[in-house]
This record gives structure tokens, C-alpha cells and sequence, in this order.
DNA sequence: CGACCCCTTGACATGCATCAAAGGGAGTGG
DNA sequence: CCACTCCCTTTGATGCATGTCAAGGGGTCG
């Protein structure tokens, strides 16, 4: 898939022309790849919009009236807890979509980690071509399939792993999320807060994490936003199976 | 729904008579109250199995070539890690399905915590069931929807909470399953050693975390396997909002 | 009655959180 | 072009929640 990997590449070096809209059609890298095809169809009725960094684009507990798909940046999906502490869920990459799931509110917070540009589209229109259309079923399907693997996933990571595995385990999450080679330069849009929200930990301990993997060697920091992976194999080993 | 808690009530005390399979037509406590009724069509080419207390009923990365509904006991669905850890991902209990989802191996390992009966259909004729009823496959999504949830709020509930939080929400989350209501004996199929995994803690901790909700007078432990919520607000305001 | 298993509690150890302070890097104004 | 400031990151010092190790208790089954 040459043209996906270009796409994730785009999208690492920042490089944003109008054209990169194109994209859409090819790069979900959760489902099949035909999806964007089909939603294609809503593209008059769709709205574009823009958010700036840490802007919020709707609330947990919202109605969910409408769908999205990440044009380009990185979103967070997040909740409160009483006591201030943040979660987050998931970040959300270019080409994936936000909302589809039948719910009627939205379970979590969306927030603009970086500029994010999103396509969304009415509730009632998406329902309609998912009612219509047997392929689109299938591949929300297989999209939530997908989200209940990585919500396991990330379960078992937080449940069962050291403050060490779970960096570990994101960075390899997010180098084949991002369709990164080892020795390429690893995007990173996230800050180490939304690192630590993610992983459950507080900030000084991703830092020491990433601080004792770059002193073995195995990943490279040329800057706080990109890493390289020397050793794939051995974050494997460090994240056990994960 | 007094018969769902009547069947609740029957599963609390060891009662299973031949006759509690009538229980399975309307006791599913996740999806809608007539997806049973859909699978009894599927009845005459369905297998019945017993299983007893630890015994294992498929492993991790098996082909999953069947779908299964427990009919009674509570099974436990876990991974092992490489460093002989153990997981839990989830507790099943009578009236859901195990494998449902389009995965061609299973992610867990799945055991028994008291003896089990089981319900199977063969992949096959359950895809069949499937493609030819629009209304099972809106539970089926209903399902898939509702176990994401569930495996969201677990990852929430082990990222940002407490020992004493998370035993919190697990006692809410089993009472709710088990629509057993406070005051009442509230049934602990699992051993402190599965709450442990379940949490991701250790026994010991476990143990701590309910004599502590013991002596707050919180919860009431008449033996190591039934609980009595004394006093759900405060159980509530302890789990913040798990 | 004894043996086994699980649960419970205590004493100690440790990984991570917390508190504190010192480095960068990017944007701004002089 | 440099200096300033702000924000994020990094590292160090200390404390606490939970893990680990150990011993005893209670129920169940043979």
C-alpha cells in the first residue's frame, strides 16, 4: 500500500497542501479500504471544520448528531474524573472516523491535540447509507471489531504491565497505527501528558521511561515530538506481547 | 423483570435444575430480551457441555469455530503473559455469548470459575442465523456496542483509579450484571485470586481493599463468596463515576 | 480428624507519584 | 540578532500506595 504509507508520511512531516484531501479516499487504516469510497456519498451534505491545538470539539455526554472523519491531525478522546484526573481513551488519526457507534451521547471528550481538520456528517444521512448499504455495515462491523480489540488491548496493557512495558507498547501501537519503519522518524503529536494520560502514569514517569530506553539504546529522541526505533525487536521484548 | 431476577436469584444459590434452560429465552442482560428466542432456532444443531470448576474451555489463538451461550456458572476470559502473569478480561455470566464477534481465533483463554454449562452453535449456522436476520444482527451490534463499553470503562477504571476505587466498581458493575440490589446477598462466583487479575492487583491488596469497605460498614462479607451492599451511595461516591 | 486450599492479616520492600527545580525550544519584543 | 518569557520536558529527592514475603485462620472434603 504505497499510497498509505504516503499518506502517513504527509502527515508526519507536517505537510499539508489542499490536495492531501485526496487521501481520505484510501488511507483508514481500520478497516477495509473501500470505506471512504462510500462515504464519498455524504460529501455534499458534509461539513468541514477546523480546530486549533487543545481546542475541544464536543463535550462527554453530548447528543451525537453527527459523525467524523479526521482529515489531518490528531484528536483525543478523553473523560474527566471527579477528582480532576484526566483519561484518555484513544488519539484519533487521519483517515479514522469518530462517532459511528450507535450511541446516543458521546461517551468521551474530543479535543484537538494538534490543528485537526474534520468531515462530518449527520447522523441521519450516515444511518441512512448504513441502512442502505450492505458493504458499509460491514465494515462498521469490522470497525468496532477493531475498537473492542484495542479497548481490550489497552486493558490488559494498563492492568498487567510496568510503567517501562507501557511506554513500550505505545510507541509500537502507534508505529503501526502511523505504518512507520524502524529507523524512520516516529511521529509523535501528543504531549507527554497526553502520553502519561493515556498510559495511566504521571508525566516525570513517561519521561523516565523514554530516558532509559533512549540510555539502552533502543529508541532515539532528536526532539520531544519525534522518536526513532533503533530496536523494534527490543521494545517487543520490553512490551512482552502486547 | 422479575423473572430475570428470579433467574439471578436461581444462579445465586447453586440451584440449577434441568428445567432452569428455560431461563436462557429471556435473561440476556446486554442486548435486547429476544435474542434468545433467534438462537432457538439454532437449537437442534447446538451442543450442551459441562464444565467443571478451572477447567479450561478454549485457549487463547484456538480457531473460533463456535459461538457459545452460558446457560449457567460464570466463565472467565483471560490472557497469560510471557511473564506467567495472568489477565482477566472479562467474567461471563449466564444468558451471554462468548465468540460472537467476527475474530477468527479467540483473543482469551477461557475457563471455568464454577462448573459450567454450555450452549453451542457452530460458526456456520450462526453466520447463517446472522445474514438472514436483520434483527440479530442489530443485537449482535447492540452487543459488540455494549461490550465496548464495557471494555472502555474497564481500561478507565485500571488507568486512573485506586485500589479501593476499582474493588468499588467491580462490586457495583457485578451487582448491576447481576441485578442483585442493595441489601440483598450480592453472589462472588470468582476467588480473590480472579478479582485480583480482574483489577490488576494482587490478592492481598484485594483483600485489603474489602476490609477496609468492611469496616467503613460499607459492605457486609457473611462468607468469602456473597457480599451484601449495605450501602451503594457510599460504594458509588468511592468509584467516583466507574 | 486431618489435609488442603483459599482467605486474611502483618511486616517489609519497591515502583511510581509527588514535590521541586533546572534545562531546552519557540515565539515575541527590544 | 539577541534577550526575554512561557511552556513543555527532563532530572533529582522524597513519600506513599501497592507489591512481596510470611504466617496464621477458616472452611471443605476425603
Amino acid at each position: 500500500m504505497p499510497m498509505t504509507l504516503s499518506a502517513a508520511r504527509a502527515h508526519s512531516q507536517n505537510v499539508f497542501s489542499g490536495r492531501h484531501v485526496h487521501l481520505e479516499i484510501d488511507d483508514d487504516q481500520r478497516g477495509a479500504p473501500s470505506l471512504a469510497l462510500y462515504l464519498r456519498q455524504l460529501h455534499p451534505s458534509s461539513t468541514r471544520q477546523h480546530f486549533g491545538r487543545n481546542e475541544v470539539m464536543f463535550q462527554e455526554g453530548d447528543r451525537a448528531e453527527r459523525v467524523y472523519r479526521v482529515i489531518s491531525g490528531t484528536v483525543r478522546l478523553c473523560r474527566h474524573a471527579a477528582n480532576g484526573t484526566r483519561h484518555i481513551a484513544d488519539f484519533v488519526l487521519p483517515g479514522e472516523l469518530i462517532g459511528f457507534d450507535e450511541r446516543t451521547t458521546h461517551p468521551f471528550t474530543a479535543e484537538a491535540v494538534t490543528p485537526v481538520t474534520l468531515l462530518s456528517y449527520a447522523r441521519s444521512s450516515f444511518d441512512r447509507l448504513v441502512a442502505s448499504t450492505p458493504a458499509v455495515r460491514a465494515h462498521l462491523v469490522s470497525l468496532l471489531t477493531a475498537n473492542l480489540r484495542a479497548a481490550e488491548q489497552q486493558a490488559f496493557v494498563l492492568g498487567a504491565h510496568t510503567a517501562k512495558q507501557r511506554v513500550a507498547s505505545f510507541l509500537l501501537r502507534l508505529a503501526g497505527r502511523e505504518d512507520a519503519m524502524a529507523g524512520e522518524r516516529l511521529d509523535v503529536p501528543m504531549s507527554r501528558n497526553d502520553i502519561a494520560d493515556y498510559l495511566g502514569m504521571t508525566i516525570e514517569t513517561v519521561c523516565r521511561a523514554l530516558a532509559a530506553l533512549r540510555d539502552e539504546n533502543i529508541v532515539t529522541v532528536p526532539n520531544s515530538h519525534q522518536f526513532i526505533l533503533n530496536d523494534v525487536a527490543a521494545l517487543r521484548a520490553i512490551a512482552v506481547d502486547a
